[in-house]
DNA sequence: TCCTTAGTTCAAAGGTTATTGAACAATTGG
DNA sequence: CCAATTGTTCAATAACCTTTGAACTAAGGA
């Protein structure tokens, strides 16, 4: 499971990455969570399994999330202390801007509560 | 020539219009030359005259950037009040962030002046 | 050990993107 | 009118992206 370092990481990558909606909810969703960790089953609303499995890997790879193995999961957190010091306030206006926006439609039609 | 109203600016778009390295180069020289309209031959050092045409209009579409016709030129700005009205910060951080990284290598192989 | 849970990997399909050169349109200036 | 300048459109190509189901791996619990 690779991942860059903090001065790896690329901003036309970040942005491209950020640049679908179901990442970009995944990121929002991440970031409503505040820094506690969650298991890819948590974003099923997301996408299929195996679909979650791409997009999160997209993203681990770009250096916007960290994947951590505990026992039969990966952990998932947003790379927040990395991205700020590499593009000081760009994560938070992306997170900002996302508010402003319909958010991805969950799979169920149900909405998920990402507090604004 | 189709410039999407400001409401109808779509933050997905406009990121993933920004995670093309050509576009983001564009973007970043615009902004250096704070709202002094340019037209396409002041990009060439981007890409080809066809290939520019291309990555503008994606700009256009998206809504980061206004081409109005003078003549036989197309003068582009940045639409960054459109752009701060519907995700404040973003641009900025965008382009500041850009600034932290290597630019995009211009066709000469000689650099831009784009001042920090 | 066997089964379940959690995710990944693979191959395939279908769609979109970036880049190119050639041909085209529109405006201006001589 | 004619020619030069500016930029767009078209067709083609190659690369990449997203989504899918089936098969797979690895760890944990009964």
């Amino acid at each position: 499971m690779p991942h860059p370092n903090t001065d790896q990481i690329s901003l036309p990558v970040v942005l491209g990455v950020l640049g679908d909606p179901t990442r970009l909810a995944i990121v929002r969703y991440l970031a409503s969570k505040q820094g506690v960790p969650l298991n890819c089953s948590q974003f099923l609303d997301f996408g299929s399994k195996t679909n979650l499995s791409y997009h999160l890997a997209k993203l681990r790879e770009a250096g916007v999330t960290r994947a951590e193995v505990v026992g039969t999961n990966r952990m998932i957190t947003l790379r927040r202390a990395d991205l700020d010091a590499r593009f000081p306030g760009l994560l938070d206006s992306v997170i900002a801007a996302a508010g402003a926006e319909p958010a991805l439609p969950a799979v169920g039609g149900h909405d998920l509560e990402i507090p604004a």
